[in-house]
DNA sequence: AGCACGCCGACT
DNA sequence: GTCGGCGTGCTC
C-alpha cells in the first residue's frame, strides 16, 4: 500500500472516523470505529445514516469521546483502492473554490456505482490439450475453437455454432478446463518506446522543451501555443512517452473536448502507444465506467482519455495532465457541479505535484495572460513550412452586395464556390446555426412561435418537419395554421439555419453533391464518422456545417470556407464574445488548405471593422489579444478582476422575488465587491421554474468564493427555492 | 440524496 | 371513514 496511508491501529475505545458521504449533506459526519475495525484516511466504508446504509470516505481519524451523543459504529470498510491524500485533498479545493457542498464534489469522484463491489467473474474455458475419447465432428469444432483464446461457454458454443451441451460436455470429459477471469480485464499497458511519427524542427525544439519540464518533476504549467495544423498532439505524445520511460508507474489524463473524443483520437494513441487509452466520456455505460473507474484507482490505467468530468477521478499517481483545445468552451459547464475543468486541472496539478500542459492553437486569453506573467511556461509551435499554409482571408461586406431578400450567400461568395468547384476542390459553408430557421412567424398577426416553458423562438427543422426548443428540448410537428389568428399558411420561416443555407446551395449548384453536418442532425456517432470519411474521400463537394464541422478534421481537398455570418457572437451578454467568434474563425478558416493546396477564407460580414475581424483578416492575433487585453483590464474583467453568479430559480415566483430580496439583504459587501441584480436573465422561465440572477465582480485579490460561501450561510433558502452558484460563469443568460 | 412526518383530496 | 399527494426537515 501507499506510502501517505497512516495506519490506524487499535487502542483505547473512543476511535472516531470522519466519514464523507456523496450526498448534500453540509459536512463530514462522524463514526464511532468498532474494535477491531483497523481504517485509514481514504478508506471506503459502508455506514449507516438514518435507517439505510450507504458508501462514504474516510476522511479523517482522532481519538475523542462521542460529544454530546453517542455515534454509530462504522458497518464496514470495503476492500477498494483508498482514495490518495491528493484526491482527497483536491475534493477538499474544489468544495472551497466551487462554494460547493463536499458531498456534492465527492459524487463527481465516486462516479461508478458498480465500482467498490468486487470485480464480478465469469467463467470461461480453454483446452487443456488431452483430448476427449469420443472426438465428434461438433465437438471438435469446439475444440479449435478454444485453443484461440478463453471464452466464456455461450460465446464458444456460438462460434462453433454447437449447442451449449457439447461445451459442458467437452468440459466434464476434461478436455476442457474452466477458468474465472474478471470481468473488468485491465487496460493494455502503453509502450513508451516506440517509435512515434517524425518530428520536424519546430515540434522537435517544443517537445524537448516539454520532456525537460517532465524530467524537471513536480507541478509546473505550459501553454502549448500551436497554429492549427502544427501538430501538437504528436508534440504532447512526446512529454507523455517521456515521463512513462522515466516512471512506470505514473498515471496520464487527457482531457479532450466531449465532441472529440472519437475512433480518429483514440487512434492516434493507439498507434503512438500501441495500447488504446482508458476512456472516460459521459456516454459510458455502467460495465465500461465500472471498468474505468476501478483501474483508474487501481492505479493500473496508465493513460486516461477524457472528457471534463474525468478530472475528478480517482487517480493514485496522477504527474501529468494534457488539456487538449484548452480554450474550448465545453471545458466549462455543469454535469452536477459547474466548473471550468481546465481550471480544475491546473489546480489538481498543483495538489499531486503533476506536470499540466495546456494545448491549443486560439488559447484563452486567461491563460495567455497565465503565459505572459510567467505562470506558464509559454511554448510557441510553429507551421510546418509548406504544408500547412493559413487560407487567405477575406472579407465579404454585406453592406456592400447584400444577397437577394431570403438569401444567404452574396454574389461573391457564390462566384468564388463555382470556381473551387470546377477546379474539383470542396468547400465549407460556416454557419453556428442549427435547423432550417431560427424563427418561424405568423404573416398575417406577426405572432411568433415559441417555446411555452420559455420565451425562446422555436427553430425550425425542415428534414424532421418539426419545431424545436434548443433550449429545452421542446419539439411539435411545424402546424398549418397560425395558432394565435388562425390563419391558414402564413407561417414563415425567418433567418437562416444551416439546413437553409445547403437548400441555398444545393439550387446555386444543383450538379453538387451539398450535405449538412449538424450536431443535431439525427446521424450519431457512426453517421458523423461516415460523413467525415466521405468529406475526406471527396464524395462531398459543399458541407454545411456548424461549430462541429470547424475543428478536428483534415479534408485535404477542401480549399475554400464560407463563414456565412462572420457576426453572429460579436454582440450578446457574453465578455467572450470577441474572444470566442475569433477561435471559432480561426478554427473554421484553419479547415482551408491544409494540405499543399493554397486556401481561402471568405468571412460575410455586415462590420468589417469590428476588431476581431479585423485582426482575423490581418492574421494579427496579438493585435487582437491586445485590445481584448485591454478591454478587460479597464473594465477589471476575468482574468483581471473576479467574477462569480447565484442563480435561484423555483416554481413560486412570488416567493422567489421575496428570497431575491432577502439575499441581496444579506449580501456581505464590502469596496472591492460589486454587486448586480437580482436580475430576470433572458432566460427567465425555464420548464416552469422562474429565475433571479446576481453577478459578483471584485477584484484580482478578493476571494469570491469565500464571499460567496459567506453570503449564503446568512440568509436562509426556502427548501422550493434552488441556490447555484457559478464562480467564474462564461454565460451572462 | 433518501426517508419520514404531516396536513388536505378522491376512493373501497 | 382511509390511501396518498408531495412540502418540509433531518440524517453523525
Amino acid at each position: 500500500m501507499s506510502a501517505n496511508r497512516e495506519l490506524f491501529t487499535d487502542g483505547p475505545a473512543g476511535h472516531i472516523a470522519t466519514v464523507l458521504l456523496p450526498m448534500p449533506l453540509p459536512e463530514a459526519f462522524d463514526y464511532a470505529v468498532p474494535e477491531g475495525l483497523t481504517l485509514a484516511e481514504g478508506d471506503h466504508v459502508v455506514v449507516p445514516l438514518g435507517k439505510r446504509l450507504v458508501n462514504g470516505v474516510v476522511w479523517g481519524l482522532r481519538d475523542g469521546a462521542g460529544g454530546n451523543r453517542p455515534l454509530k459504529p462504522v458497518a464496514e470498510r470495503l476492500d477498494a483502492p483508498p482514495l490518495s491524500a491528493a484526491t482527497r485533498q483536491f475534493v477538499d479545493w474544489t468544495t472551497r473554490y466551487l462554494a460547493e457542498l463536499p458531498g456534492n464534489v465527492l459524487r463527481s469522484v465516486l462516479r461508478s456505482q458498480g465500482a467498490l463491489q468486487p470485480s464480478p467473474v465469469e467463467v470461461v474455458y480453454r483446452a487443456s490439450g488431452t483430448p476427449p475419447e469420443r472426438l465428434t465432428a461438433a465437438r471438435a469444432r469446439v475444440l479449435e475453437v478454444a485453443a484461440g483464446e478463453p471464452l466464456t461457454a455461450a460465446e464458444l458454443a456460438r462460434r462453433a455454432g454447437v449447442s451449449a451441451g457439447v461445451v459442458k460436455g467437452l468440459a466434464d470429459a476434461g478436455a476442457l478446463l474452466a477458468e474465472e477471469r474478471a470481468v473488468d480485464p485491465p487496460f493494455d499497458a502503453p509502450d513508451p518506446y516506440r517509435d512515434g511519427l517524425a518530428l520536424n524542427d519546430g515540434q522537435e525544439a517544443a517537445s524537448a522543451q516539454l520532456r525537460r519540464l517532465i524530467a524537471a518533476g513536480g507541478f509546473q504549467a505550459a501553454l502549448l501555443d500551436g497554429v492549427t495544423g502544427s501538430g501538437k498532439t504528436e508534440v504532447y505524445f512526446e512529454a507523455i512517452a517521456e515521463l512513462l520511460r522515466r516512471e512506470p508507474d505514473a498515471q496520464v489524463l487527457v482531457l479532450l473536448p466531449e465532441i472529440a473524443l472519437t475512433q480518429a483520437v483514440t487512434a492516434r494513441f493507439e498507434a503512438r502507444f500501441g495500447a488504446e487509452p482508458a476512456l472516460w466520456h459521459s456516454a459510458l455505460g455502467g460495465t465500461g465506467r465500472r471498468r474505468a473507474w476501478r483501474e483508474i484507482a487501481a492505479g493500473r490505467a496508465r493513460i486516461v482519455a477524457g472528457a471534463r468530468s474525468a478530472i475528478f477521478m480517482p487517480f493514485r499517481n496522477l504527474r501529468l495532465i494534457i488539456v487538449d483545445e484548452e480554450h474550448d468552451p465545453t471545458y466549462k459547464q455543469d454535469d452536477g457541479l459547474t466548473y471550468q475543468a481546465r481550471d480544475l486541472a491546473v489546480a489538481r496539478g498543483k495538489l499531486e505535484g503533476a506536470c499540466v500542459i495546456l494545448a491549443s492553437a486560439t488559447p484563452s486569453l486567461e491563460s495567455l495572460v497565465n503565459a505572459r506573467a510567467g505562470r506558464y511556461v509559454h511554448i510557441r509551435l510553429e507551421a510546418r513550412a509548406g504544408t500547412a499554409m493559413l487560407p487567405v482571408i477575406e472579407t465579404l461586406d454585406l453592406r456592400e452586395f447584400p444577397p437577394e431578400p431570403g438569401h444567404w450567400l452574396s454574389e461573391p461568395l457564390v462566384r468564388e464556390m463555382a470556381e473551387t468547384l470546377v477546379r474539383g476542390e470542396q468547400v465549407l459553408l460556416y454557419l453556428n446555426r442549427r435547423g432550417y430557421a431560427p424563427l418561424v412567424l405568423c404573416r398575417a398577426c406577426g405572432h411568433k412561435m415559441k417555446s411555452p416553458d420559455t420565451d425562446r423562438w422555436l427553430v425550425e427543422h425542415r428534414y424532421t418537419g418539426r419545431l424545436i426548443c434548443h433550449t429545452t428540448g421542446f419539439s411539435m410537428p411545424k402546424p398549418r395554421a397560425c395558432p394565435e389568428c388562425g390563419t391558414v399558411d402564413s407561417l414563415t420561416s425567418v433567418g437562416p439555419g444551416v439546413e437553409r443555407v445547403a437548400e441555398e446551395a444545393a439550387l446555386r449548384f444543383p450538379d453538387a453533391v451539398v450535405e449538412v453536418f449538424s450536431s443535431d442532425t439525427a446521424m450519431g456517432a457512426e453517421g458523423v464518422r461516415e460523413l467525415v470519411a466521405r468529406m475526406e474521400r471527396g464524395e462531398i463537394d459543399i458541407l454545411v456545417g456548424t461549430q462541429i464541422a470547424a475543428k478536428g478534421h483534415n479534408f485535404p481537398n477542401l480549399t475554400l470556407v464560407g463563414v456565412v455570418d462572420a457576426d453572429i457572437g460579436l454582440s450578446g451578454g457574453d465578455l467572450r464574445a470577441g474572444e470566442r467568434t475569433y477561435q471559432t474563425l480561426v478554427q473554421a478558416a484553419g479547415r482551408a488548405g491544409r494540405a499543399d493546396r493554397p486556401g481561402k477564407a471568405i468571412l460575410q460580414t455586415h462590420d468589417p471593422d469590428h476588431e476581431a475581424i479585423a485582426a482575423l483578416v490581418a492574421g494579427d492575433r496579438e493585435a487582437f489579444l491586445s485590445l481584448e487585453t485591454l478591454m478587460r483590464e479597464q473594465l477589471g474583467l476575468p482574468p483581471f478582476g473576479r467574477m462569480a453568479a447565484l442563480i435561484l430559480s423555483g416554481m413560486d415566483e412570488g416567493l422567489l422575488v421575496t428570497t431575491a430580496k432577502a439575499a441581496a439583504a444579506a449580501a456581505p459587501l464590502s469596496d472591492d465587491v460589486k454587486l448586480f441584480g437580482p436580475a430576470e436573465p433572458p432566460l427567465a422561465v425555464v420548464r416552469g421554474r422562474h429565475r433571479r440572477r446576481f453577478l459578483v465582480q471584485a477584484g484580482r485579490n478578493v476571494d469570491v468564493s469565500a464571499f460567496m460561501a459567506t453570503w449564503m450561510a446568512r440568509f436562509r433558502l426556502p427548501s422550493s427555492i434552488r441556490a447555484r452558484v457559478d464562480i467564474e460563469p462564461y454565460s451572462f443568460l
